[in-house]
Order: C-alpha cells, then structure tokens, then sequence
DNA sequence: TGGGATTGCCTAAAAGCTTTAGGCAAGTCG
DNA sequence: CGACTTGCCTAAAGCTTTTAGGCAATCCCA
C-alpha cells in the first residue's frame, strides 16, 4: 500500500481549505480522512484529536491574517495604515470565511498568547501611533477598532447587511471614516 | 408510565438554560432528553430536528433580548438611551452567555425576517433620532452602533479583555462616550 | 546489501449524537 | 365505555470521535 505521506501541517492546511468550502464547524476528522482517501483511525497518528486540528487551522489563519496586515501597513500611517488594515480583515473574512472564522476560534490562554493574535495587538496599536493618544485611552482605542472591525466583518459575513441599501462597501468607507475622525477627536473622559 | 408532558417551548426554555450552563454549542437534543428523564427519540415528536431546537432558542434570546432593551429604551434618548441599550446587550451577554451565542445563530432569511431581530433594527434607529443624521448616514451609523455592540460584546465573552488593564468596563464607559460623541459629529462624505 | 528498528496506515471496536419507523398505552371525547 | 389521538417507547441505521493493537513499508546502519 502506498503511503499518504500526511504531517500535522499538510493536515492543518487541507483542514484549512475544508474549511473554506464547506465552513469551519463543517470540518471534521472524518472529511479530512475521506478527503486524503484515507481511515479515519489514521489521522490521529498526527493529531492528538479534532480539537487539536481546529487549533492548528486557527493559528494557521491567525499566522496568514498578521502576515497581510503586516505586509499593508508597512509604509503606511494615519488614515492609510487604518484604511489599509481595516481592509486586510474584511478581505481576508470575504475570500476565506471558514479560515476567518477559524481566527475567532476560542484558544486556550496559552496558546492564544503564542499566537500571531499578540502580533495583531501590536499592528493595531502601532496604527493608533498616527493618532494623539496616551494610556489608557490608546488600550481603549485599540478595543473599539476590534470590535468594529471583528462585529462589522463578523455581522457581514452572516448577512446582515446584503440585499440592503446603501451597500456594505458604502458603509464600510463611511464607517473607516467615522472612526477617523473619533480616534483624532479622542473626547477627554 | 408517566408522561413527562413535553411541549417545543418547554423544551425551548430548557434549551436556553441548557445554552447558558454549558454552552450553545454543545446543546445537544440528547442531554436535553436526559435532563427530561425521556428517551431521545420522543423529543423528535416535538421538533422537528436538532436545527429547529436550535433555532427555536435563537429566537427566543433574540425576543428576551429586544424586550429588554425596549424597557430600556423607555423614556430615554440620546447618549442615555445609546448608553441604555447598549448596557443592555452587554448584561444579557454576561448573564445569558450561552443565550446570548444562540441569538448571533445564523437563521434563514425568512426565519430572521420574521424574528425579533427587526425590533432591534428599528430600535437602533430609534436611538439615532437623538442625533442629527440623515440617510444614508443614518444606516452607516445603524451598522456602525451593531458592529461595535456585537463586536466589543464578543470579544469580551471570548476572554479578549480580561486580566488586562484598565479593566473592561472602563473601555466600554470611554467606547460609548466615543461612539456618542461620533454620532454627534459625523464627518461628511 | 541485508536486517533491525521505526513509522505509517490499517482493522476493530466502543461510545455518543441524530434521525426514522413502528408500537403500545395513557389520556380524551362522544 | 369504547374509539381515537397523542406521547413516549424500543429498535435500528448512519455518522463522528477516539483508543488499541497489528502488519508492512521505509529508513539506516553495519
């Protein structure tokens, strides 16, 4: 019999794409199996179990999603380096939404702090650097930008705003806006 | 033999509390059969299958939810009743959490067209005629107020905010005194 | 190059969830 | 009181996860 040649990362990546076809709570140990022609009992030589998978799909998502950030803010500040990160996330949720919602996947305290998710605190808060603001309001600031761009994504992506007028990139750019000019008119508390 | 005197909305609630004690995703149409001393199959005389318990428990969050907020809302306008309702969300989260992830279930179109999921739509607006805004700014400020809502909400149950400084209700306080004050002054096209 | 050790995928099996089919008895109503 | 309806039951199939143990392919070293 001819060998599969699986590995922990070969795994994570068709787990990945599984994901992105068919969603992120879809993908099971099972497909994965069905997928590589494979028995099932065979994939747990490389994972521990299912769960172990969706972490690796999701540090893998997580890895992809800091590395594009990364690469659109470089050269940028202010309202470009906002614009462009801000993008990097709706894009990255729109062309792969299981992976995005591998992202939201819920890691343990430990593994969340190995993760690129450190590496996405830091690019939001070096965003903030084109904005007047000191502790504690820059950590306030770097909340509110999650949440918008996590819940705006987040709502788009279950529907929310389709077959709606104005359209959802019209909003998107006035909202980027509105958020602009809230982080440069940070009101004194 | 006794009759446990099943109904889908007995087994609605009991689903929902099921939700915040372990969590939405891991209520299951079998332990709700256990917690009822009955065979799992009898449930399946009352719902139709496990998707409908499921629903069933996003519509109900979604009817607790609305209700509150409109007692919330009574009487109230402006940066109160943005504040209101917004505290509104954020409590029934931290009480309800397994609630809470029922009512952000992705439903079908008709199903959500019909569910009280448009009283929370008209009730955002509500909370605009507070502030000076005309469509479509309006509706760029509708999903602006449900994304931060949802978003800040999501992150803060997911753990995001925790253990750190300063401390969650204060960035939440400073959020809506910014969001407030966005409203107020919305930038132009 | 041959043989031992390792590794990779296999079969088997248990346990849990979902869903359907068909049956009997409890409650209801004329 | 008997017939009808309804509610919960047993049975069973199909799916997923996970563990245990086995054989064969590959690797590596003498």
């Amino acid at each position: 019999m001819v060998r599969a040649g699986l590995t922990p990362e070969l795994l994570t990546r068709a787990g990945a794409e599984l994901a992105d076809e068919v969603g992120f709570d879809r993908v099971t140990v099972s497909e994965l199996a069905r997928r590589f022609d494979v028995k099932v009992a065979s994939l747990y030589s490389h994972l521990k179990n299912s769960q172990e998978l969706k972490t690796r799909i999701a540090l893998l998502a997580l890895e992809e999603l800091a590395d594009r950030a990364a690469d659109a803010l470089a050269g940028r500040a202010g309202k470009d380096a906002l614009t462009a990160f801000a993008d990097v996330y709706r894009d990255y949720a729109r062309t792969h939404p299981g992976r995005y919602a591998a992202a939201r996947f819920r890691l343990d305290p430990e593994t969340a702090a190995q993760s690129a998710g450190v590496r996405h605190a830091q690019m939001t808060r070096a965003i903030l650097r084109g904005y007047d603001l000191t502790e504690p309001d820059q950590t306030h600031a770097v909340r509110l930008l999650g949440s918008v761009f996590h819940g705006y994504v987040d709502l788009e992506l279950a529907g929310g705003f389709s077959h709606s007028s104005p359209d959802s990139e019209e909003s998107w750019a006035r909202i980027l806006d509105a958020l602009d000019a809230t982080l440069r008119n940070w009101p004194q508390a």
